[in-house]
Formats: structure tokens, sequence, C-alpha cells
DNA sequence: TACTGGATTCACT
DNA sequence: GTGAATCCAGTAA
């Protein structure tokens, strides 16, 4: 698994659909993600102390603090460049029920449908930040397929001068991929 | 040291 | 469709 973070970041986010991130008893399978590199909208386009993961790890995970509320979980990616894949949508797989209790939310799309969601119900925060992939989080090869479209409710909220990331989402069976 | 605004979500109209 | 919540990394001075 620490291998396929290696690839170039268009290509993990890709092959990050399908597969099943399992935090303690809960698990989903990832339906959505978002390739950010060195572009305008991405962390990674300078050198700091939060971005210096994204340039100097590959498989690692990075969590970051968005409008002081919520947690988005990224892996990082790419051996010979900068990059890392945001999660934006799980389909609910294991411990729903303690998702839901997390969430405060009895339907089964709105618990992970969302990047600030799926973090919440997964219980993710600043603690997970740094940490190799298969740690705390586990990355799991998927053996089903998606039951249901589950993709994130809400629009992406890059300003609008910046450009949009690569996004990838299951739709159907189908894997659907698109700028913005 | 002091702003500024964001890879979001939710409640409300 | 609109606006508020909330905090810290990044930036400017």
């Amino acid at each position: 698994m620490h291998n396929f973070f290696a690839q170039d970041t268009l290509a993990v986010a890709m092959g990050l659909l399908g597969k099943v991130v399992r935090v303690g008893e809960c698990s989903g399978m990832i339906v959505e993600t978002e390739a950010y590199t060195t572009d305008e909208a991405s962390h990674g386009r300078v050198l700091t102390e939060r971005s210096r993961l994204m340039h100097e790890t590959f498989g690692h995970v990075y969590v970051y603090l968005i409008y002081g509320m919520y947690h988005c979980l990224n892996f990082t990616s790419d051996a010979h460049g900068v990059g890392a894949v945001l999660i934006r949508s799980l389909e609910p797989l294991e411990g729903i029920d303690l998702m839901k209790e997390r969430r405060r939310k009895a339907s089964l799309r709105d618990l992970t449908s969302g990047p600030g969601k799926l973090t919440q119900a997964l219980d993710i925060t600043m603690k997970e930040h740094g940490g190799g992939v298969g740690e705390g989080i586990v990355l799991e090869e998927g053996d089903t397929v998606p039951e249901q479209d589950i993709i994130a409710t809400t629009r992406i909220g890059i300003k609008k001068d910046a450009g949009l990331p690569w996004r990838f989402y299951v739709r159907g069976n189908e894997f659907v991929s698109r700028k913005g």
C-alpha cells in the first residue's frame, strides 16, 4: 500500500475510489476524492510548516482544521512531487450506529457525504495528522461496489480565481473524473 | 503582533 | 439561496 501512494497524485486520487477507510470499528468505502498538487487552490502551492507533509512525504495522513470547526482528511502522495488527496465522501459500511451517534444524524446519506462529515463520523482530528497510513487510519482493499450514489452534498468552496482541482467520484458503477 | 479568510456545514428563509 | 459559527495558518507590518 505504501508504494501505491508513491504514484502521481491524480493516479492516487483515482485509485483510492473503492478502497475502504477504517478507523477502529468504523469503516466506509471511498466514493469521492480530490487531487491537490501545486495549483493555486492547494496548500501545497507554497512550502510552509503546514504543507511540508505534502512536499516531503507520501502515504501519510494530512489533517487540517477548516473554518475553525471541521477537519479534512487527506493522504499525501507522489514520491517525486508535491501532492495530497482529499477524501470528500464515503459510503458507510461498518460501525454505522457509532457514526450516527457522533454525527447525531439518522440519515445514512448525511453520515459521510462531505469532507467535514466523514471526519466527524470517524472521529478523525489533528491527533491523526502526520501519522502513516495503516497506523490509526487503515486503508483496505474494497471487495464490494458502492450501493448508492453518495457524493459530497456541498460545492467545493474554493475561491473562484484559484482554479479547481481534479475530482473523482463514483456514480452508479461508473468512475467519473472531472476538473472542478 | 495583528489581521484575514478558508479544500465546510447547518439552520433558516 | 443566504448567512453564521469558529480558530488557526499564513501573511503583512
